[in-house]
DNA sequence: GTTACCCCCGTAGTCAGCTACGGAATCAAG
DNA sequence: CTTGATTCCGTAGCTGACTACGGGGGTAAC
């Protein structure tokens, strides 16, 4: 039951992954990924391994790593470095739940906003824009970072 | 009950908003911040609206709107349509109920992962690497973009 | 074996969002 | 009135993450 670990073009290797040739060379400048040796005067093929790098990358990407941090992670990789590994993913929650609460409060204060305005249709007077004028100092005041 | 509205120079809003000159003079390059007239050849004066201004873009920008969004959004503050500012508001709305749910699967993607990471402790295997490695695929599948 | 596509590699451009530079004018302290 | 900090303004440079270009060479389908 194991995967055919069959060589890939980087074409083939930057479909799989679904990202650009011109992305994957740009990784392997960071660092992120190893470019494998050039056979003879030919083209470098790419194993699997190159594949789950990319994924990995990507991922890591989706989760909000910057590509430096994503460096860092790749160190850690030979899983002995846990500790580390969950450090710095609990920065990253921390901030993502920091930014989830924050937008919750714009969006009660625009969902309030957008509602009177229904409300008050025909009005010479925007509430919205009223509103706005000082509104938006209750919604968010010095929880501002 | 009103503060009192004395106008500093371009250095001191600077300071009290604590970001720099360049930045300032940048976002009015923008038109995110109106420069005000010059007095008969001398330097300009800012007031209390400015710096508010400011704290506007700042948190919007935290909350991960471009300047052109915030240019958008700052429309509602100084637009006289009623229509437009609630379409506006009604757009933002929806943009920032997207980012809410986009995080918020974030945020629980790295909370399981972070989790494991402290149960498995003294494992060989670090769980957030490992499931970075494999592409998060019990997480979210196929939402991820 | 020719043709069309792909790879290699270096360099350069793009976009957002600043940040810095430099020289002239202006203001504030002493 | 001198000195030293600010302001003004235009233009240029920087970071992060790509994206494109171009010329030369390999590869594969017919």
């Amino acid at each position: 039951m194991s995967k055919k670990n069959r060589p890939m073009t980087i074409g083939a290797l930057a479909k799989a992954a679904n990202i650009g040739v011109e992305t994957i060379r740009y990784y392997q400048r960071r660092g992120l990924v190893t470019e494998p040796e050039k056979p003879f005067g030919s083209i470098r093929h790419y194993e699997e391994q190159a594949l789950e790098r990319l994924h990995f990358i990507r991922t890591a990407k989706w989760l909000g790593f910057s590509l430096d941090e994503i460096g860092g992670l790749l160190i850690l990789q030979d899983g002995t470095h846990c500790d580390e590994a969950r450090t710095l993913g609990e920065q990253k929650l921390t901030s993502v739940r920091q930014k989830i609460l924050s937008l919750q409060r714009i969006e009660r204060a625009l969902d309030e906003l957008v509602h009177e305005c229904r409300v008050q249709q025909g009005s010479v007077y925007c509430p919205l824009i009223t509103s706005l004028h000082d509104g938006l100092e209750k919604f968010s005041p010095e929880e501002r970072p």
